[in-house]
DNA sequence: TCTGGGGTCCTAGGACCC
DNA sequence: TCTGGGGTCCTAGGACCC
């Protein structure tokens, strides 16, 4: 890619924005305190008001309505999130021609010095792209616009909600660097926050201005690429064309309590989790040729384990089969598990299977046929209409306490 | 913060080869 | 051959992100 010295990125991110989604479609809450993650026991999201009352991400259901019973509590909707993500992915396309959609709330664009003079000015640009997105969408974005894919991240956070920082100038951007302590830099994490502060670096405008020579020695990789981007010296590419099927893993996770040494309703759970996994491979038309599985118990500790498959696969058939000679060996003693998880790794196209030695692909067919009609029924039907015998909960397990 | 679910990338170290 | 050096590939696990 050719890296134009003029170029800038931007950066917008969601406010709020599952909850945003929601008050979108249902005005009426507007105002009130909002969140989503009534259905993950968690909450995930929150509207300002929320957040004024001292919710705060992760904190449990349980809690919020004990202490904040005023609290509207709403589940997820991917497929409205989803929408609002392509509109807003549309009409980003109309002001640039590079964008990345980086998580489902956020997205990066490459701004190049023709679209900025089209516009009269970089002011002119933003404001009249954050008015289009909210008279469409009816959500708002924070915007950041700089030299470099970190600052401009850095930027987005620095006026939320509906923030707009363009950090054009070196002393807009020694501004805001000043501003950012080290916890609240993208990239450094909880690990590496006490190393930064034992070298007396509080804030990104420390961080940027140690020794380069001392960053490379003492830490990875990334955090280098990190204080340079933060330095204004551009690294990071805005990466375009992220499509699902380029996707090197897919996970299905599950919680359940109460906290169980039974080894059936362990295993359930697993096998819950492999049919689960194995139907969003399906749906971009993946198959994958290692999984790896884990329980983790009350104490949050993680097992862990893997099988290499013999032939690339999206069946959970095949899948079980697999993983059931390596799960008592998982349990281990007779711990209590919370939750469990299967990970089905090396994803590639299925017409990318390596053939055989007659120039077929591997006998893929017999059960995943079978899977693919039951993925066509469960377009039709819902997805719980059909399962595997293995994931039927028994009724009087469930109704248990 | 008693704690959900879904991802990516980097690195150290072992296996294997010459 | 009990002994050097160097390269590649793979994997487990860590760290980080939303």
């Amino acid at each position: 890619m050719i890296k134009q010295s003029k170029n800038l990125y931007l950066h917008a991110d969601g406010d709020s924005f599952f909850v945003a989604c929601e008050i979108s479609v249902h005005p009426e809450l507007k105002g009130l305190p909002v969140i989503v993650g009534g259905d993950r026991g968690i909450a995930v999201a929150m509207s300002s008001e929320a957040k004024a009352l001292g919710v705060t991400r992760g904190m449990p259901i349980f809690q919020i309505k004990k202490l904040f019973p005023q609290v509207v509590i709403l589940s997820h909707h991917f497929d409205l999130y989803h929408d609002i993500q392509r509109r807003m992915h549309e009409i980003l396309l109309k002001y640039f021609c590079t964008i990345e959609e980086y998580s489902i709330d956020e997205c990066f664009a490459l701004v190049e010095p023709s679209e900025v003079k089209y516009f009269g000015g970089e002011k002119k640009l933003l404001t009249a792209l954050k008015k289009e997105i909210e008279e469409t969408l009816h959500v708002t974005y924070s915007i950041g616009l700089a030299k470099t894919k970190a600052l401009a991240k850095q930027a987005s956070k620095l006026e939320k909600p509906n923030g707009l920082v363009m950090l054009l100038s070196k002393e807009d951007e020694v501004k805001a660097l000043k501003a950012t302590l080290i916890d609240n830099i993208w990239g450094i994490g909880r690990k590496t926050v006490p190393d930064l502060r034992r070298l007396g670096i509080k804030n990104a405008y420390d961080f940027v201005n140690y020794p380069e020579k001392e960053i490379e020695k003492k830490f990875s990789k990334p955090l280098l690429v990190l204080q340079k981007e933060l330095g204004g010296e551009p690294i990071l590419e805005v990466e375009s064309n992220i499509n699902p099927r380029d996707q090197k893993s897919i996970q299905s996770t599950s919680t359940f309590h109460p906290a169980s040494t039974d080894p059936k309703i362990i295993w359930r759970e697993i096998s819950e989790n492999a049919e689960h996994a194995c139907r969003n491979v399906r749906k971009i038309k993946l198959v994958s040729n290692k999984v790896s599985f884990f329980v983790k118990t009350s104490e949050f500790k993680y097992y862990i384990d893997e099988v290499k498959l013999t032939e690339y696969t999206a069946d959970p058939g095949v899948i079980l089969d697999a993983l059931e000679p390596k799960f008592l060996k998982l349990l281990r003693a007779k711990k209590r598990i919370r939750s469990t998880g299967v990970i089905l790794h090396n994803l590639i196209r299925e017409e990318e299977v390596p053939l055989d030695l007659f120039g077929r692909q591997k006998k893929k067919l017999s059960n995943l046929v079978v899977e693919e009609a039951a993925d066509k029924i469960r377009k039709k039907y819902g997805e719980d209409i059909i399962k595997r015998a293995s994931s039927l909960r028994k009724r009087e397990t469930k109704n248990k306490k």
